[in-house]
Parts: structure tokens; C-alpha cells; sequence
DNA sequence: TATGAATGAGTATTCATTCAT
DNA sequence: GATGAATGAATACTCATTCAT
């Protein structure tokens, strides 16, 4: 009977369209995942090929090479981190919330994102030199408004006076970063407890006594 | 006869002596300026000899093989770290410099041996698998001194009962290890600074309050 | 039912028709412009792809391969040459304008055919070998023919009896076809202006004296 | 007996110079012989090799690239056009003689530097653009000699005042060039034959009457 | 007619390594 | 100690071609 056949062209815009989608993103996926574990000089195109189930050459039809590769992994590494902080920031949480917020933020992708976080960590200064520029920017830009966190708290009397907020910055970013590496390998360490610690450290190492 | 073939290594212990061991040092130099540049799936033997001022040929003179390279460049790069930490713990200081200690030790070697430390942070994870395991063992013994420390000073009745000595050991590794890549860059950003401030709010952040 | 699904080629003998071997034309004349442009061997069929608007793989809908193309391009590049040149030396011009008429014959595609030309002439020798047999036997007729037209003029004794017919033959066809590359490019060097130089240098230098 | 036995040490340079040299001469030789069969863009570097008896990677113990060697093949090929053409002009031949001059030192290359010539002739459009831009300039350089020489025939009214000497200079160069494809294998056709029946056809070709 | 996804063989090039000298 | 010449395997990338839809 006419219509007892699915036919593929039927719905608004096709299947092949959320299909081709996925099957990008699982591209993507691959690499993200090849490039964590090896590093970017490490990572063949090959393995990358073999982990998505397909020719060495076929990945070509994904990304144009395994620079452009690293740069869409990084673009979606760095993705939120500074929003996050923005939203922290503009927030009207008091002073430890946004504190926890930054840390919490800085965590939190970790848990769905972690291969690319961890890619655009270790391997973003092998980036083609635009594309570099673009995510230097956005990194200053974060670290910028970090420490306008710290530099806010000093300005409302709670963390003391002679803070080196340039470095408590640099400290926080640091001991999140590192935790890229060990996240998931270190037993008990959930997101939450990490988030916590870190905070608790941060916070009450900051405060005027 | 004994003595009858001209031996180079005669006359006083020989200036060759001094001076093989000596360029042996250059070319680990040169080894880990470039895995410190590079990494070490990146970098290139070529670049290495280049850098020493040697054909690529006549790398293989001095290691046998690159794997070889990195393994004594990450050899350099772990010492001192293990001896130093079990100094500071058994030490008669109290437990505030302890603390500082730890973190200058961790610190204190940048210095000098920047690139060594880099590359064994970063590449570490690729040595053959024997060096690996050792050098894995030495992390891990650290990780638990630093750990150690921090219980000891809950134990004390200094540090808060509820610290989480285990993610404050890892925060504290994490930010140090994080100073490599920006130490020299960021400005105004000296040794002493950054052990200031680290040790601070490391140890702020852990006082019973 | 017959007739409740649209037929496309129903309609006369349909626009289609005539549609199709336009569209077929285009893809033979793109393939012409691409090889013509970077060579047989340089060509890639996603540029000819591009030149005509269409896929990669829809190409393969016009010509079976790459190959396939080429010959169909050779075969325009040649056609007339042979049939032109019969043509001149059955009729009953004088000596001199049968000369005028080999070179015009030979000029004259540059204007509408240029790359089908130029294509035939630098990558005939890369066809595959039944064609480029093929093609080999008509070369060797045109240039059998083009030599015997000097041989006439040399048994008329109007051309000097000393003449090397067989190279002065090779230079008319050599400076002809070496006009291929620069036409169009030359600036003033019309079809007429380039037959009426060359055709004035052959056949003086070819006259008793 | 001392000296009885080649030392390779021994002259002053030593011989690893003259056979390097030569070493590499023969490899800029494979990559002409190749480019000259196939064209630049069907040869392989993998051909190449196999006719230096080599790996392929050890080619670029040669050349740096496959564009570099063809950029040397065509300097070979150039080579001495110019210099050529300059001291015939310079000379104080007659002009039928300097005629000659043109066409016999523009097909005395092929005798010895065949391959060269050809793959000048041919793919010197590939070039990078650099030595595509020289080589250009040579070659216009070459035109604009050759031009000279026919207006100087002209100006001392040998050669026929409506001489149109700019076509005459394309189609003796092109006629030259076009040798170079059916040289060795057009029976009897020696560079002397070929020369003379050039030369003969040209000039009376230009005469005035 | 045409597309999108994929293949598999081939490309130039790089690399760590070897070894006779 | 060091070089120059070479290897052989791996590299990222391109290409002509196929085929289900």
C-alpha cells in the first residue's frame, strides 16, 4: 500500500539532516577523544578514523584536516567558560556564592565535556596562529574576569587587604585545570566534592581574618 | 704493553672527561628545550641536533634514541622533588612552614630547570612503560608526603578536622605544576611572589578558624 | 494507473532531450577548461565538478570516468583537422593558397575550440591506448597529408626541388600548434594576422628563387 | 707499495665532494627523465626513486621538494638561451648567418639536455610562483633578442620592410620548440638537418624579393 | 538527474634510526 | 666524536570512483 513504506524524504526537512548532524558531532567526538589521550602530535589521523568505524581518508569528509579538527575540539572546549563567569559575575549571590560559582563553573564540564576541555587545555598553543589569537583572547578575557572577582571582594572589605589577587586567580584557575588529568581516575572525587574543597580552600584562604 | 697505546683518558683524570660529560648535558638541554617547546610528540630529532649545532646523525652519540632522551630529561625533571618533601616533613618546623616549604620546594626548581620540569609534567605519560612505573611510583609517593602533611597539621589541631586533605593536597600540586607554563611570562611574577602567595592562602584556607 | 505519475521525458520528444545534450556539452566543455588550465594529470575532478555546478559525484553521471573524458575532449580537439585538410588539397586553389589554406585550417579552431585543442595537443599522449591509437593514426594522416602537399608544390616546380618537405611540414604544424598557448594572450594577434605572417614565411621560403 | 691503492682521502677535497655532486646530478637527472615522460603532475616521486635505485624518502636527501626539483630542472632547461642568442647578436656574422645562429642554439640543447628543455618547455607554468616569475622574465627577455634580430634584418633591408617580425619570432621559436617532443624518434632528423631546413625556410622566408 | 557519504589506493613528505667512514 | 647518505615505516592528505537514495 502506498505510504506503508517509510519514506525518507517525508517530514519537514529529512532525516538525513539530523542524521549528517550526529554523525559530525560523533566525528568530532572521536578526534576530542584521540587527541585527549595522546595529544595532538600523538593522535594519528588513523586511530581517529578507526575509533568512528571508518577509512583513514573518509574522515577528510568531516573536517578539511586534523588542524581544523583541533580547532573545532578547542572552540568546543573553551565554549561557556566565560559566559559562566559573566553570568557569576553579574549575578547578585554574595561574595563566596560567586566564588563557589567560579569554581563550580570551571568543574562543571569536566563531567559531559572532558576531552575537550582536556584537548583545548594542553594542546591549544598548537593551534593554526588565527584561530590561537581568537581563543587567547577569550582566555585573558576569562582570567580578566576572575580576578575582577577577587579584586570585588578585596573592594568589599570581606578578603583582606593585601590579597595578590593576580595570583589567587592564577592559583584557581591552576588546581582546576589540574584536575583534567586525575578526574575520573582519582576514586570518590565527584564534581561536587572537588567544587567544595577547592571552594572552602579558596574562600577561607581569602578572607580577612 | 700496558701503557704502550696512547689511552685517552690519561693525564690527570683529562679535560675530555670533564668536557664529554659536559656536552652530554648540552644535548639533554637541547632534548629538553625542544620537548619544552614542542612536546614530545613534536618535536624532532632534526631540531634537537640543530639546536645543539650537530648533524642529525650524530644525536644518536649521545642517547640511543629519542625515547631515551626523554626518559633522562623526565629523570631531571622529577629530582629533587621526593628528597626535598621528605626534608620539609622531617624537619622541626612548625606546621605553617611546612606548608610554605612544600610549596617552595615545588616551586624552587623552575628556576633552573624549567624546561625538565615542563616536559616531565607534560609528557611524562609517554615514556616506555618501565620508566613510566618508576616514575609514576615517585608521583604517587609524593602525592601521599604532601597528603601527610596536611594530615599531620588536622592532627595538630591546626588545620579544621573536616579538611579534605586528599583534593587540598591535589589543589595545591595542581596550582604549582599550573605555574610552569606562565612562569617567565607573566609579569612581575617571581618565585617568591608566587610561594607568597600560594603558601598564604593555602594555609589561611586550611587554619581552624 | 499509466499516466498518474509525471513522466519526464513524456511531452514531444521533450525539451529534455535537447536539454540533456546541452547539459552533456557543458560538462565536456568544463572538463576541457579544467584540463586545459592544470593538464590531464593536474585536473581534478572536483574542479570540473565546480566549474559545472554539480557534485563530485554527480560527474560520474556524464562520463564514465576521468579518462572517458579526456578522450571525448581529444576527439573535439581533433575533429575537422583531417577532413579540412582533404578538403584543401582536392580543390583546385593555386599552390600558395593551398598552403594558406593548411595553416588557416589549423588556426582557425583556436577561436571556438581552444581548449579542446590544446587539451588534444599536450595530453593525447596520456589516453588510454585504444584511443590514443586511434588518435596516433590520424596525426600521422594529417602530417602524411600536410607533406604531400609540399611534395606537390616541389613537383610542380614551384617550391625548390632541394626542399625538406618532411621538416618544413613538422615547422608549419609546430608554429601552429605553439600558437595555442600565447593566443589570446598575445595582444594584436589576430587568427588572420598570425595566417597571413605564417603563410607568407612558408610559402616564400619555400619558392624557387 | 704506498699509493697503490686508490685512497679516498687522498687530493685535496676528497672525493665524497665530486661523487656528492655527481650524486646529485643524477637525481635532478631521474627527476627530469620522469617529469619529460609523465609531466610534472602524473610523475611520482616514487618513480623517480625507482630510477635512482632509492627509497622514495630518500629523495628529499636531494631536494627539499618535488616543486624544488622541478624548479632546478627547469634552470638546467633555460640554461644558456639567453647567453646564446646575446652572443649571436653581438656577433658580427652576416644576418643570414645570425638567423641560423638563432635556430642552431636553440635546438642545440636537445642533443644533451633534452629532458631539461622539455619539462621547461612544458610545465614551467607549475613553478612556484617565484621562480615562475625568473623564468618568465627569461623568457621574455629571449623573445624580445630574437625580435631584435629580424628588425635589424629589416632595418638593413635584407629582410622585407612588412616583415612582421613578432609573428616570424613566435614561429621560429615555435617551430624549434615543437622539435623537441618528435626529436629521437623522427627518423633521419639530426639537429643538423633540422637546423638547415629551419634556417632555410626562415630566411628566405624574410628576404626581400 | 543528482546528491551525500564513503572507499581504497595513492600522494608527497617527515621521521627516527643506522652505519660505514 | 661526528658526518653523510640512506632506510623503512609512518604521516596527513587527495583522488577517482561507487552507490544507495
Amino acid at each position: 500500500l502506498p505510504g506503508s513504506f517509510p519514506r525518507p524524504s517525508a517530514g519537514s526537512v529529512g532525516p538525513s539532516r539530523k542524521t549528517a548532524k550526529k554523525r559530525h558531532d560523533e566525528a568530532v567526538d572521536a578526534a576530542a577523544a584521540v587527541f585527549a589521550e595522546r595529544g595532538y602530535a600523538g593522535a594519528s589521523t588513523q586511530e581517529i578514523a578507526r575509533r568512528l568505524g571508518v577509512q583513514q581518508g573518509s574522515l577528510y569528509y568531516y573536517f578539511p584536516s586534523k588542524d581544523a579538527a583541533l580547532e573545532e575540539v578547542c572552540r568546543r572546549g573553551v565554549a561557556g567558560f566565560v559566559q559562566n563567569l559573566e553570568a557569576v559575575l553579574a549575578s547578585d549571590l554574595p561574595m563566596p556564592a560567586k566564588v563557589r560559582g567560579l569554581i563550580a563553573g570551571h568543574l562543571e564540564p569536566m563531567r559531559t565535556r572532558r576531552n575537550y576541555v582536556h584537548v583545548f587545555l594542553r594542546d591549544r598553543r598548537v593551534l593554526p596562529t588565527p584561530a590561537r589569537r581568537k581563543i587567547g583572547r577569550l582566555s585573558r578575557r576569562y582570567e580578566r574576569l576572575a580576578e575582577q572577582l577577587f579584586r570585588r571582594g578585596v573592594a568589599e572589605g570581606l578578603f583582606r587587604a593585601d590579597l595578590d589577587c593576580r595570583m589567587v586567580t592564577l592559583a584557581v584557575i591552576g588546581m582546576c585545570n589540574a584536575a583534567v588529568p586525575w578526574y575520573g581516575s582519582e576514586p570518590d572525587a565527584s564534581i561536587e566534592r572537588i567544587t567544595d574543597a577547592f571552594a572552602r580552600l579558596v574562600i577561607d584562604g581569602s578572607l580577612v581574618k
